[in-house]
Formats: C-alpha cells, sequence, structure tokens
DNA sequence: TTGTAGGCGTTATCAT
DNA sequence: ATGATAACGCCTACAA
C-alpha cells in the first residue's frame, strides 16, 4: 500500500504493469511491426487503464533529435505576425508549405526593439530549422542559431555563410519607382522609410544614419531610390525614418514633410503601409493626390489596390517569399544543402497615386 | 589525439575542459550567484572556445519539466491564421499577451479537414499549456490535450472540465441580428452558414444536419437566427452549409438562393466573410443591397465597414478574445486554477447593408 | 563556492 | 519477438 502523490505514469510504469520491457512499450507506440499484434494490443490497453498519455514529446525529442517544428524569427513583436499585412502574407506563403508536413510552427517573440529576438530566447527554442526575416544585419539571433548549429533560412537579409536564402530584388525595385516619377517629370522628392536601426530612431535622417542602416530592406530600398534619383540629377531628398511601418508613423511625417512652399511633389515610400499613412496627411493638409503630390508605396498588399486613390506600388511576390522560405527549410529538415539563394523579381505597378507633374 | 569525430560539445565537455563539474557549469548558465565571478567567467570563455551553444533546450525542458511556449490548436491549417481575418485578429491578441512573456507560440496544424489537430500531432507539440480554437466538440485534439495532461483554455468551444474558457454570446447576438432584420419588416429569409461538422458539407444543409452540428459556433448562431424568426412565425428558413468561412463559397450558397421568385428579402451570415460573398452574389444577379435584399454578417471585421454597402453585423471583440485566452493561459503557466470562464459580449452594429423590406 | 548523485522519459543498439 | 543497457543532455537537491 503505497502512499505514492499520483504521479504520472511513465514508459516504465506501463512496461511494469504489463511485465515487458520499456523497450517493448516504445515499439508498440512507434515501430507496431517489431511485436505481435496481441501484445500491442495489450500493451496499449494497459496504457490507457493506467491513464499513460504516450510517450512525452520531450524525451522523444531528446533521444531522437528533432522537435518536428520549424521555428520563425522576425525582429517585431510576435502579434506584428498577426497585425502586419505583409508579415502575414510571407507567414500565409510559409505555413501553407509547412501544412502537410505534420510540423509546427514555432513563431518566436522579437521583443519590442526591433532588434530581433534575444540570444536566450533563441537558446531555448525547441526547433529543427529556422527561417529568419527581416532581422538587422548584426541581430544576435542570427549569432545565437548558428552558434546552436540550427539550419537556418534566411529572408531580406544579406548572405550568411551555410544559410538558405530567398531575396527580392529590393533595390532594383526602388529604382524603377524612382524612374517611374522622373519620367513624370518630377524634381522635388521626399523619401519615407521604416526603421534603420534598430534603436526606436524616428524623425529626418542624416546621411550618416543612413550610412549606418542594418536593415537590410530599409538599406536596399532607400539605396535604390536615391540612387536613381541621384543619377538623374537630384539630389539633397529629404529621408524621414519611421520607427516601424505604421502609417500612423507616416502620417505625421507626411504632415511635416508636405508643409512649406518647396514641399515635394512626389513621395516614395519603403512601404505601402507607409504610403497609406503619407496618403492621409495629404488629405489632412487640403492636398490632392496625384494632383498636388505623387505617392508610391512598396508591397503591393492586397490594401494598395483599395486605397484612396489606387497607390502605385512596387509589386513583391509576398506570398511566393514565404513559399520558397518553407520549401528550402524543408529541404533542410532533410538533411539537404542550403544551395543557391532564391531570387524573386519585383515590377511596378502604376494606379492612380501618382501623375505628371504639371 | 583522439580521432573522435567533432561531436557536438555539452556541459560535460566543458566541465571537463575548465576541470569543474558539470552542475557547476550549469550554474555558470542559470544560477550566476552561485558561483564566483572569476569561474563563471572562465567557464563562459572556455565555453564559447569550445563552441558550446549553451545548454541544450529540449533536455532542459526534460529537466524542468517546461519548455517556455504556448501551443495554439486550430481546426484548419496552419496557413488559416494568417489569411483569415477573424483568426488572425485572434491570434494578434493572444500573441499580444504572450509577447513580453518570452514564450515562444507553437502553432498546431490543424489538417486539411478541419477536424483539428490530429492526436499524434498533439502527442508532439511541446508546450506548457495549449488554447484550442473552434474545433469540433468532440475534435480527438481535445481529448489527447487532456490525456497529456496539460492545462488547456479554450475559445469558442463547450464547458470542459478542469480547462479555462473563453466565451462569447454566439446565441444573442444571431438574436439581434434576427430581431432587428424582422423589425424592418422582412418575413422570407435565408441563412448561410460556415461547417457545421468537419466533413467538407456543402450546400443545403437539412434539420436533421442542423441537429447534428459539432462546431459550437455555427451551432449556436445557427439556432440564435433560427429561433429568433421562429418566435415570430417564420419557419421553413432555408439553410446553407458552407465548407469554410470563405467568400467564394457564400457567393455561389448565395447565387443559388437569390434565383426564383419567392427569393429571401432577407440573408443571415454566420460570418462577414460569408456575408461578402452574398454581397458579391447579389451584385452578380443584378439584385441592390439593401433594396432587394439585405444581408447581415457576424464578427465585424475591418473591411466589414468598407464593403460595398457597409455591411450590417454583430460586432464581437475578438481581439480582447485573444488577449483574455492569453491571459488565461498565463495563469495556467503560473499554476492557476482554471476559474469561471470570461465572458464577452456581443453588438449589433447597423451600418447599410440592411433597410426596411417595402 | 563547488561537487556528487540521482532523475527527467525516451530511443536505439545489441543480444537473446 | 523481447529484453538489457547505454545513451540523450541537463537540472537540482544535498552534501562537502
Amino acid at each position: 500500500m503505497d502512499v505514492d502523490r499520483p504521479r504520472k505514469p511513465t514508459l516504465d510504469t506501463v512496461a511494469g504493469a504489463v511485465g515487458v520491457s520499456r523497450a517493448t512499450v516504445s515499439n508498440a507506440y512507434n515501430r507496431p511491426d517489431q511485436l505481435s499484434a496481441a501484445l500491442r494490443e495489450r500493451i496499449l490497453e494497459t496504457a490507457a487503464a493506467l491513464g499513460y498519455p504516450g510517450p512525452d514529446p520531450v524525451a522523444r525529442s531528446l533521444a531522437t533529435r528533432h522537435s518536428a517544428a520549424v521555428a520563425f524569427m522576425l525582429g517585431q513583436q510576435l502579434s506584428a505576425s498577426f497585425s502586419d499585412p505583409a508579415l502575414s502574407i510571407v507567414l500565409d506563403g510559409l505555413a501553407s508549405t509547412v501544412d502537410g508536413h505534420d510540423h509546427c510552427l514555432v513563431l518566436m517573440p522579437g521583443g519590442a526593439d526591433r532588434g530581433g529576438p534575444r540570444p536566450q530566447t533563441v537558446a531555448r527554442a525547441q526547433a529543427d530549422v529556422v527561417v529568419a526575416y527581416s532581422l538587422p544585419d548584426d541581430a544576435p539571433a542570427l549569432a545565437a542559431v548558428r552558434a546552436r548549429g540550427l539550419p537556418m533560412v534566411v529572408i531580406d537579409q544579406p548572405v550568411l555563410p551555410d544559410t538558405a536564402r530567398v531575396e527580392v530584388d529590393d533595390a532594383g525595385g526602388a529604382r524603377l519607382a524612382a524612374a517611374h516619377l522622373l519620367e513624370l517629370g518630377h524634381r522635388r522628392f521626399a523619401v519615407v522609410t521604416f526603421s534603420l536601426r534598430p534603436d526606436g530612431g524616428n524623425g529626418p535622417a542624416s546621411p550618416a544614419r543612413l550610412a549606418e542602416a542594418t536593415f537590410r530592406v530599409s538599406r536596399d530600398r532607400l539605396t535604390g531610390y536615391l540612387s536613381e534619383l541621384r543619377a538623374a540629377g537630384v539630389v539633397d531628398v529629404p529621408v524621414w525614418e519611421c520607427s516601424g511601418s505604421r502609417r500612423e508613423l507616416s502620417r505625421s511625417a507626411g504632415r511635416t514633410l508636405l508643409t512649406g512652399d518647396d514641399r515635394p511633389t512626389a513621395v516614395l515610400c519603403a512601404s505601402d503601409e507607409l504610403a497609406f499613412g503619407v496618403l492621409q496627411a495629404a488629405r489632412d493638409l487640403g492636398l490632392a493626390v496625384p494632383e498636388d503630390v505623387s505617392v508610391v508605396g512598396f508591397d503591393d498588399v492586397p490594401a494598395a489596390e483599395h486605397a484612396e486613390p489606387p497607390l502605385t506600388t512596387v509589386r513583391q511576390p509576398l506570398v511566393d517569399k514565404g513559399r520558397h522560405a518553407g520549401e528550402l527549410a524543408l529541404r533542410l529538415l532533410d538533411g539537404g544543402r542550403p544551395g543557391p539563394p532564391t531570387r524573386l523579381a519585383v515590377t511596378l505597378v502604376e494606379r492612380a497615386s501618382t501623375a505628371l507633374h504639371t
């Protein structure tokens, strides 16, 4: 008559009850062909009677050295996964690839400073492969993943040794947009970008700060915009950095930028979300788009088409981005090697938010 | 001169190299105050030199018996988490609560049949608490979670012993909507619902099928609609079941329902997404909303306000739903008891898609 | 402050 | 077909 507290049954408990060894019980669950149907039946029954929930997943992971999960690291709060339009489309693509492979998708929190998950968080995450999305180039999380020796695929990140990668021609897309505006006769521009560095910077960005940008996407889009303009002789373009890709931020940026006599006739934004804010700012100031000011975005999220006016923007294949990342991740999961990066094309989508400068 | 293959270093390796015990190395990572700063420093240095990535998360989980993760089970594909508007708002709320607690969010794939994760998937998932959302009442996944003894919080599910729960008054909301339409003088109705059972059913739903519905949400909204109508003497209301909450499905449903002389003058939908499809169907058929037919939705997702025409709908606090679920989950994580269910209110939002029946 | 020893629950490799 | 036994890598009293 034991007085033990009701401890959860384990493989051992069941083995003892049935009178077989642990190995056999384990086999009953994982290799039905390794034991007689009758014995297996008896084991499973006793297990049920004992309330044994089946092999513990953590213990199994320890023994098998894999956990049937793919992790996703982002540079933002967890909730951005579901609220940021562009990000959630990428995740949709990733998820649709992972779906049907019976793997869980582990979302790692990125911390409020946009710097990506803390190394400690990475160290604790249980996954067989990790997908990193738009982290600062020098994010500690990237090093932490490498330290753990986990295979990784990066999206919108610089080249990293031994890492699969899907990339988009951000600079080229940005140039397309700038060229479009130049063709329309614009000569006075402004640029609105999201974070250049994960430090919450918000406001006009100095050339020095531009040079120090650690977010590859911001940097490339910005460089694309500015270099195309410079090639056409347009210099001294004001750049406004928003601390995130949220329209409230660009709205107030827009209100400043679009005020004054020498206000720009065209605003280049690093994302559609930022462009929406600028559109709102123009409305706030009584400026007509595109008559008074042209606005272009980047991404071509679904809302771009329904904006007021419909937004001219650079389309990038967001779903494909996620999908490819997923495929690369699955390949790495199977022990495959990284291989060359997947390159995705961008296109300019001309809508009604841009027009000839009259 | 060993010829070992380069095996990954473990706590032991480091301990050996430094000349201390495993426990001390472990403490260096987890309890800095348990050893001298100097020794700790030396340990960490050697670890770095050896390429030791720090304590293995799986082994740690096995020993500590928790894994710093909260799991989310849904009745759909993983990708629905990011593409289904209502679901992603709930997840946004959940994520914003979990954010800052340094826990990962584990999304479990639900399988294509909407029946929820397979028991086997549940058995392998590594998490300390699980949140279940809108699964069939008899989903095997629910039993699997209980079998594992994991604490659980359910959203939009029937009462379950020993389980935290957040619930919404779906039936009441539905009654509100039906009453609204009755007041406007409507007498001929149709109802469009999403899945009643996880079997892909799509088409007119018989009373028998209604009675057998296993999705609590579908059942309650449907019951709310029909009982309110019945109380007003309106019977024989056709119900169309769509196999998912997607507008393409309800669009074709709508085209059938809105055809014929005795077509309904009002359509009650189980979700906004379904209502959008019906709106489209009306357009397809050249019917004006609300002049020819009134349409109401359920949820009040952001798009409802911008629909053409703006959609009358039952608002439920989606973000709060997720947030509360998150709070309950965190409480369970801390060893708290389930407590009474959190009840959330719904309200009718009258917009332009409903009007007097003339 | 540091070390010892036992445990966490499985899987995997050989024998038998 | 089954069973011993050794990993898997770490945590944590408790002892020293």
